[in-house]
DNA sequence: ATGGTCGCTAAGCGA
């Protein structure tokens, strides 16, 4: 593998040609958990390759940095249109419920604890070209947003806006020349805990990466922290 | 309202 060959601990929690996350790191690991489950095996039998975390001990303490693919939710309702919402928009908020639990439990240790990844989610009519577009998509409807909300509630900072009050986008869809349009959508973020926003030093879209050729409709976000002596 | 474009994997699905 050639992330290895370039120095990097890799791990991996993936469903070929379906979901999947991992973290690359230049220190080792000391734990990683894969999963609400927690276990490799486990997770794969009975969950979707959703979730990794690893903890990284530094010269100045320990960090926690965990990676998400929430599930995205579309199509909302059931094809007959009853009103009812769809095993995959049930399926997304029942993650997200999840998810919530998992980082309440986090907030806990209180550690520098990095939350990362596509979330899936529009938290504000800020975050996409056309507010419009969106209403009623299962990125950007009520009871999808306020799941997102607990998560600052609890005390989570989205990272990007600490420091940026422009539209950032993280994705720009394949279709419909949304690139060329500048129609992205912002649902790719780090979220901090208290004592990782404590040393939060800058955040920066790398909307450069949605031109290169064959690109992935996604750019990444990158976050620099300067951890000190606690 | 539909189809528009990709990747994965070899037809159709998910995003």
């Amino acid at each position: 593998m050639e992330f290895e060959d370039l120095g990097y601990n890799v791990e991996i929690l993936g469903q070929k040609g379906f979901n999947g996350v991992a973290l690359l790191s230049k220190l080792p690991f000391d734990e990683i958990t894969y999963g609400f489950e927690g276990s490799k095996t486990a997770t794969l039998e009975k969950e979707q390759a959703r979730l990794i975390e690893g903890v990284f001990s530094t010269e100045n303490g320990v960090v926690r940095v965990c990676n998400i693919y929430l599930p995205n939710g579309n199509p909302v309702n059931n094809p007959e249109n009853t009103g009812t919402f769809s095993d995959k928009f049930t399926y997304k908020l029942n993650w997200m419920n999840r998810l919530n639990e998992f980082v309440k439990e986090r907030l806990t240790y209180e550690e520098p604890f990095i939350l990362m990844g596509d979330f899936n989610i529009i938290p504000s009519p800020i975050d996409c070209h056309n507010p419009k577009a969106w209403w009623g998509d299962a990125l950007y409807r009520t009871e999808s947003q306020e799941k997102f909300r607990t998560l600052s509630n609890m005390g989570m900072v989205d990272a990007l806006r600490a420091v940026s009050e422009e539209p950032n986008y993280s994705f720009w869809d394949f279709q419909a020349g949304a690139w060329r349009k500048n129609s992205g959508i912002r649902i790719d973020f780090l979220m901090l805990s208290p004592q990782a926003v404590d040393n939060l030093e800058y955040v920066k879209t790398h909307s450069e990466a949605r031109a290169l050729e064959r690109p992935s409709d996604h750019v990444p976000i990158e976050g620099g922290f300067s951890f000190r002596q606690t």
